[in-house]
DNA sequence: ACCTGAACACCGTTCAAGT
DNA sequence: ACCTGAACACCGTTCAAGT
């Protein structure tokens, strides 16, 4: 939606608010209070007008939501991209995993389809051309493009609601559950793990299970590059 | 938590409500009204009762989706796993995303932690114990179970989030952006796909996926098989 | 054109009181 | 012990009205 702030003539009196501003304030919000607070009234409230005026900027709350992650990837650096097919659909997922672990609240609303923010769609582009360029059909590299965006956007949901818990503090009781029942007869190997289930679960594994799954979707594809 | 019907002696009057009773309302309601529908106050009156009787059951509402997971792979069969580790740990990966994809909307409350419900820690085991026979060690084997709990938790949220979406009937605006921005010059890959991209991505790939993710984090065991 | 106020139709949860 | 009613502290969004 484009605000209706249409250059016609300079009729009308003068907007006090403006797209850029409740932006702002938005990711200022975001920041400092985290997703859980960004409301439209509290949004409003912030900017000493009431939830309604932003309704002349934004359709609803999901394109607010979608114009920050808008203005967050394009303030992005876009980092170099190499030459090799394989490393540059690494460096591609890793930019994608990169640009959305500042704002992971956001996978709940791109989650609706499979293509990204216009200011990310570089990103896709690389990611199935390097899968083409090593080896992949066409169909299958956008299905490669989708098994990565699928890891990535589970880890990011499942970091962000971790934070979210451990905001809480206290451990969710449905953990300790889990562990109760962890008997060794019945669960050996959970049960031999149990006590450094949380040392080994903390780890960031994030980039390695990237490898590990590039390398699993390239495998098919006999190894040739340089293809188109 | 445990409901406070104690069976102390006779004393207080008899319960109108159960767990069992509030769990087989709130799946009916799932079931026929979807998840979005799901609030305490529109269970209660569902039941002929207040929201704040509930309460009397169930802790919060984060217990009552936890109850109606466990319940749900309680009843969920459970499949005959094979012998050879691979076909193991593929069964038990897509044993998690079958009892989840019947309800995806539990993966946000669950995602939470790496941890399953109690009902489904035979699962967990399985896997984690497949991978060690295929040679990973036990971090290693966690390591696996966690890319593939992420690649799972993306797929159900990417897919209840387009049914979300889909259910509102016409095509999110972002959508429609993205492809008026796919120039040919800047994206020629993407360009050349859009004409297809919605029936590309409406496949099913989520096993074919998870083949590969399997393959790719096994290749690193050199494929001994037996070890533990 | 830009903004406000009141209202609609909701949430989860707490707390004191009733039977 | 079990349940209710009122209240608290919120939501996103619509609509008619004001300047």
């Amino acid at each position: 939606m484009t605000p209706q702030t249409r250059r016609t003539g300079r009729t009308g009196r003068p907007p006090r608010l403006s797209q850029e501003a409740i932006l702002t304030a938005a990711q200022r919000l975001l920041d400092e209070e985290g997703p859980e607070h960004l409301s439209m009234r509290r949004l409003a409230q912030e900017l000493s007008s009431t939830a309604m005026a932003l309704y002349h900027y934004v359709r609803d709350k999901d394109e607010l939501l979608l114009l920050l992650l808008e203005r967050h990837a394009q303030r992005f650096p876009r980092p170099a991209l190499p030459a090799d097919p394989r490393e540059r659909l690494l460096a591609a997922s890793q930019a994608l995993h990169d640009i959305l672990a500042e704002c992971p609240w956001i996978v709940e609303v791109l989650a609706s389809d499979d293509l990204m923010a216009v200011s990310a769609l570089w990103i896709v582009e690389n990611m199935i051309d390097a899968a083409i360029q090593c080896g992949l059909g066409p169909d299958e590299a956008v299905y490669a493009y989708r098994v990565i965006w699928y890891y990535t956007a589970g880890e990011l949901t499942i970091r962000v609601n971790r934070v979210r818990h451990h905001a809480g503090l206290e451990r969710p009781p449905h953990r300790d559950k889990a562990f109760a029942a962890l008997t060794p007869d019945e669960f050996p190997r959970l049960a031999s793990l149990a006590g450094r289930w949380d040392e080994i679960t903390t780890r960031d594994t994030h980039r390695e299970g990237l490898v590990a799954i590039v390398d699993g979707l390239l495998s098919r594809a006999g190894g040739a590059r340089g293809a188109t």
